[in-house]
DNA sequence: AGGAAGATCTACT
DNA sequence: GTAGATCTTCCTA
């Protein structure tokens, strides 16, 4: 098997919805404490900038929210309700916004994850940004890190164009766009909801 | 200094 | 299915 290739910037060089369709299938790596802790893609979801009510860009550049401004294929971390939601920067040239990722199936270092988020249930582990975060140690100190270094603390390595996709409207939005740019794939047990 | 909002989760019934 | 807890950040005073 050829090794796998972690996605280069150009791959989040597109429009956030476009970039969040095609990051299904992708792997998401994440290095902690010596451990490598892997999943799959499977729910994802696209924000804007200024037009876009639901975004963390709405209201316009603050401090903790300035990546979603600056290059594609750097991480997007913030809080909210007490829990770190990781995105990955993705817009157009000059443009603004980012892709949340709300959910994985767990490939590799299920038992570090575990430990992180004791679960009966390994579909509890990872199915919900939320959860993967703790799963996964993500919080604020990873904000504005590149994805695109395989020695990167979390990177996302290609893989084929995953089949089955299905999108919806974003979930837990107070306002959504009329477009459905929420994507997860079907019939997966780890999916959110 | 205090209040409100927020892309959530858990533990109930 | 719904109520309540919890934390970070921003806004106003």
């Amino acid at each position: 098997m050829s090794p796998r290739k972690v996605l280069p910037a150009g791959f989040y060089a597109r429009s956030p919805e476009v970039v969040a369709r095609e990051l299904l299938g992708k792997t998401l790596v994440r290095v902690l404490g010596g451990e490598r802790l892997e999943g799959v893609v499977v729910e994802t979801e696209a924000y804007h900038g200024g037009g876009d009510p639901a975004s963390r860009a709405y209201h316009g550049r603050k401090e903790y929210n300035a990546a979603m401004w600056e290059e594609p294929g750097r991480l997007f971390v913030y809080n909210v309700h007490k829990y770190w939601m990781l995105n990955v920067v993705a817009h157009l040239p000059g443009g603004v916004g980012g892709v949340l990722f709300r959910a994985i199936e767990p490939t590799a270092g299920v038992e570090a994850m575990m430990r992180r988020r004791p679960v009966r249930d390994v579909r509890e582990l990872t199915s919900g940004p939320g959860k993967l975060s703790i799963a996964l140690g993500v919080t604020r100190e990873l904000n504005g890190y590149p994805v695109t270094d395989s020695g990167a603390p979390v990177h996302i390595l290609d893989a084929p164009p995953a089949a089955g996709c299905r999108t919806s409207h974003r979930i837990g939005v107070t306002r959504d766009l009329p477009e459905e740019i929420r994507f997860y794939a079907d019939g997966n047990r780890f999916v959110s909801r």
